[in-house]
Formats: structure tokens, sequence, C-alpha cells
DNA sequence: AGCTCTTCCTGAAAGC
DNA sequence: TGCTTTCAGGAAGAGC
């Protein structure tokens, strides 16, 4: 799935073909995660695009065209969406429902299995209101802004992780990796956290992130970079999807256990349980243990 | 504030 | 073998 790594992974490729490019025909199939289409037909075209950036797990492919001030046109992946740009005679894919012709003979292409992506248009003016609902960007959060975040939050660590409100762009194959390193319990209360732990964790964040940028991402099931091909870092996890088999530290069984309605996996040994009351503890010694 | 459940969707995998 | 069921998950919304 495409979180914050992948989506880099992504932009870092569209960024070499797209900038100066002019779109020139918009054609969607079966688009229904697209907030308007007929809008995105209508302003696209003759569009030049300035730039490509990443906002959290978030695309932006900045156009502009003078007198107007510029659009942003927004994309995210969701689940199973690909991105990628290609000669225009390059086959089709099943599932590819949206084209964007470009005036050198290629096109960006999205295909999407599961069409859990989204894509719309905002005007320049709209971005700080885009920007208002997501949280900071996980590579550029201070520790001191980090601890501060999460220090006073009642929630449990792993669901803040994925909160994009809180930090943009973790997933939950990066929230369990990033546990994993810092050694935490992803059922923890994040207040209940050491100062020094949520400093691990912040650290964790961001080498995890960074490694995973470096190897071009996890490819789970579906995901493409802009050229179509898979990401590496898969190899590399170390308890993502790795229920039963050996932890890398300690030897112990990975476990899966469901929290913030998400599989999460975890090492039993390195990743301690949250203390629990009393009363509950057999449950919990059950369901973390 | 924070949790759980539901919805969207398809394909892989498990169950029978 | 082949059909049916279950599950996975990012995000948003409902309801508690």
């Amino acid at each position: 799935m495409p979180e914050l790594p992948e989506v880099e992974t992504v932009v870092r490729g569209l960024r070499k073909s797209l900038p100066g490019r002019t779109i020139v025909e918009v054609r969607l199939g079966h688009a229904d995660f697209v907030d308007d289409p007929s809008l995105l037909a209508d302003l696209l075209p003759g569009k030049r695009i300035a730039e490509v950036a990443r906002l959290g797990k978030f695309i932006c492919i900045r156009l502009e065209s003078a007198p107007e001030s510029g659009l942003n046109f927004i994309i995210h992946l969701g689940m199973t969406g690909q991105l990628t740009v290609c000669r225009a005679s390059h086959p089709i894919g099943t599932h590819t429902h949206c084209f964007f012709a470009l005036d050198d003979g290629r096109e960006l292409r999205y295909r999407d299995i599961r069409r859990f992506g989204r894509m719309l248009v905002i005007p320049e003016s709209g971005m700080d209101e885009f920007l208002g609902h997501l949280g900071k960007e996980p590579l550029e959060i201070s520790a001191e802004e980090f601890c501060g975040d999460f220090s006073t939050r009642r929630a449990r660590i792993k669901a803040l992780l994925l909160d994009q409100r809180v930090l943009r762009g973790v997933g939950n194959i990066y929230a369990d990796e990033s546990l994993f390193r810092a050694r935490i319990h992803p059922a923890r209360i994040a207040a209940t956290l050491r100062k020094k732990q949520l400093l691990a964790l912040h650290r964790a964040v961001r080498e995890i992130l960074e490694d995973a940028i470096r190897f071009r991402g996890s490819s789970i099931s579906d995901y493409v970079d802009a050229k179509g091909e898979r990401g590496k870092y898969q190899q590399r996890h170390r308890v993502y999807q790795r229920t039963g088999k050996p932890c890398f530290r300690c030897r112990k069984k990975i476990r899966r256990v469901i929290v913030a309605a998400r599989s999460s996996h975890f090492c039993p040994r390195c990743q301690p349980a949250p203390r629990t009351r009393k009363k509950i503890v057999s449950l919990s010694r059950e369901l973390f243990w």
C-alpha cells in the first residue's frame, strides 16, 4: 500500500518527466473516485505542469496558466493506486481509469484496482484549508514538536501514528516497523510513554521512512513507482506480515493483534505489553502476549 | 476525546 | 475441482 515512502518514490519519478509538460487531453473511465470528474476534465487541458510535490500521502501536481492563479491537481493512491508515465502507445493495464495525455506524446495514467484512491483539483487559494486537515510531515517534525503532540494524548500510540491529522504519511506498515524499532507496543497509551521512548519513536519513524525511501518503498501487492517498477523495502520488514516468524532481535515469534482496527505486528518480548488493571489482566495476556 | 463499526472495492486465499 | 466466504486496508462518517 502506498504510504509516505512509496508516494515519495512516485513523486521523484514524476518529477523527472512532468514539469514543463502541458496536459493536452483528459480521458476518464470508471472514475467515481474523482471528486468532480467534469471539473477535472474541463480545467486540466491546456495547463502546464510547474512542479510535483508530496503532501503526506497525497501527490500534488501544481499547474499554471497565466493569467489565472495556479491550480493543484491532487491525487491520493489509496490502497492500490498506480500513477505512471508512459508512451501513449504503451499497452493499457486492467483497471486503468484515467489518462492525461501530454504534449510530448506520452501519457500520465492512473490505474487503481480497488478504486480507494482520490483525485481532486484545488485552487492555490484553497491549499491552506486543505493542509489544515493534515498533520505535520514526519520527516520534518522536530523532536520537541513530536513529544509535544503525543505526550498529552490518551489514544493508543498506533492509532495516533496512523492519524493523518497528527502526522501525515505514516500508514500501517511503517507504523508497525517504527514501533518495533523504538521497542514500543502498539497498544500503549501515548501519554504514558516516557520522554525517552517518545524521542526514540520520533527517531525511529524518521529512520524507517528514510530507509524505505532508499529502497524505493514496499511492494506488498500492487504498488509500483512512476515507471511501473516495484519497491524493495518489503524484504527488510522486521515485523510487518511476519506473524509467527522469529524476531530479528530476540528470536521470539512475532505476533499480530488488532489495534485501531488495523492488524498490528509486534515482538512480544522487544515490545512489552502495556500495564493493565488487575481485573482484565488475564484477557490482556491473551490479547497482547 | 477516543473507540468501534461500517462503507467503499477487488482479488487472493481459505473453507467446504 | 469449483463454488462461496472471508479478509485486507486508507479514510471518512456514524454512533456510543
